[in-house]
DNA sequence: CCCACTTTGTGCGTGCTTTCACAAGCGCGT
DNA sequence: ACGCGCTTGTGAAAGCACGCACAAAGTGGG
């Protein structure tokens, strides 16, 4: 399930607070979802709860990061230096989750070289090699679309079958590789979107309305 | 519809390339849906196809673009200027499609006055006087964890209902305004909880199966 | 030991989304 | 003018996710 990452979130914060159970009510509420919801999911990789109590926030952590594979450790290859790779191989949340930003890549020459984040850039020639020695299993694609859909061939044949995708364009991947693409234009255009809903509809102002839960 | 900005890129790209008219299967599977999918929902929008033939690029790209709103204007307000506040500013995907970089605010006195993307970083405190005379409707947040709510709340409290947050944290905010989420981690999180599945359930390798669309 | 209270786990109805499959419509060649 | 092939638009079926509501299970107090 896509959820699982928001309760272990959820419970992670709950957990540097001290709080040593939760009920699923209160840990919905935390999370954004309903709590039947909340209940099923966690009922999907066994019952950890215990009724009249709740459930013991540290067990379900670790249950939630086994489930997640986060017991392990992922070499993650960025190939794309621009502004976005750079702010994503700055970005400290991923070391902390299981994450290892393993290698940066880049076509230009002018990059190759570059220390970023403590690392060297390297030309994307390498990308195979790389992708070999560091045991890369994720790839991140941070370039222009029109080089998007070469990298993601070569990370297939390189053999990384986990593959997210901040470029605008649909990848062409084979069965059993998967994509997860992230695209801020497109999250801008939903919002303008609703909001031009909100506008077109009614003429009552922005709701403010008592506070509610998303 | 969340696809219909997908359906828009597709679009664009078959412009580029000068193609007049295009079936629904030809652009389902540019854009990676059903194709069934896709003609209803270009029908939920009024019907612009010609049967036997197909639809025409130029006329459902204006359709589609008046729908979501990118006829008019949208100014946007990014708050957090750190490594990804200030990969958006520079991104320069956004003026092409309705969206207008109008502030960047930040916390710290020592970012405030530094020149970004051609504007300078304010100071926080400005928040409500910049979406006021500047007319911002869509706020992006790019703070750490801790200071999204409390930005949150001033942006819901200035009139802006419509909140694109990267911090990870669930916000809180009144009914009737918009928030959407993007959290690099969870999807980092989904891909290696994937990649765990592939590799716990069988022993073949990485599938090198036939070209598939995704 | 029993009872009242809390909280989990889940069966079930409901509504939405997706997909199939096909009739209706349009253009082109003859 | 006519028929053939292609493509849209949509009714109907299937699948899925959501959330209510309740039985089962545990806790603590008297």
């Amino acid at each position: 399930m896509a959820r699982l990452p928001v309760y272990l979130r959820a419970l992670q914060a709950l957990q540097d607070r001290g709080t040593l159970t939760v009920s699923s009510e209160a840990l919905a509420s935390a999370a954004g979802v309903n709590s039947a919801k909340l209940r099923k999911d966690l009922s999907h990789l066994g019952s950890y709860g215990t009724r009249g109590v709740g459930y013991e926030v540290e067990y379900l952590v670790y249950q939630i990061s086994r489930e997640l594979g986060l017991t392990q450790d992922w070499a993650v290859a960025i190939v794309g230096i621009g502004n976005l790779g750079r702010a994503l191989a700055n970005y400290g949340g991923f070391g902390t989750r299981g994450f290892r930003i393993a290698a940066l890549l880049d076509a230009d020459s002018a990059m190759v070289g570059q220390n970023v984040a403590s690392l060297d850039v390297r030309h994307i020639d390498n990308l195979e090699e790389v992708v070999r020695t560091k045991g890369v299993s994720i790839g991140v694609i941070t370039t222009p679309a029109a080089a998007a859909q070469g990298v993601a061939t070569r990370f297939v044949e390189a053999g990384v079958a986990s593959i997210l995708n901040f470029a605008p364009v649909v990848l062409n991947v084979p069965d059993g590789v998967d994509v997860r693409k992230v695209d801020l234009s497109i999250e801008l255009q939903i919002l303008a979107f609703h909001a031009q809903r909100r506008a077109d509809g009614d003429g009552r102002g922005v709701g403010r309305a008592g506070l509610e839960l998303t």
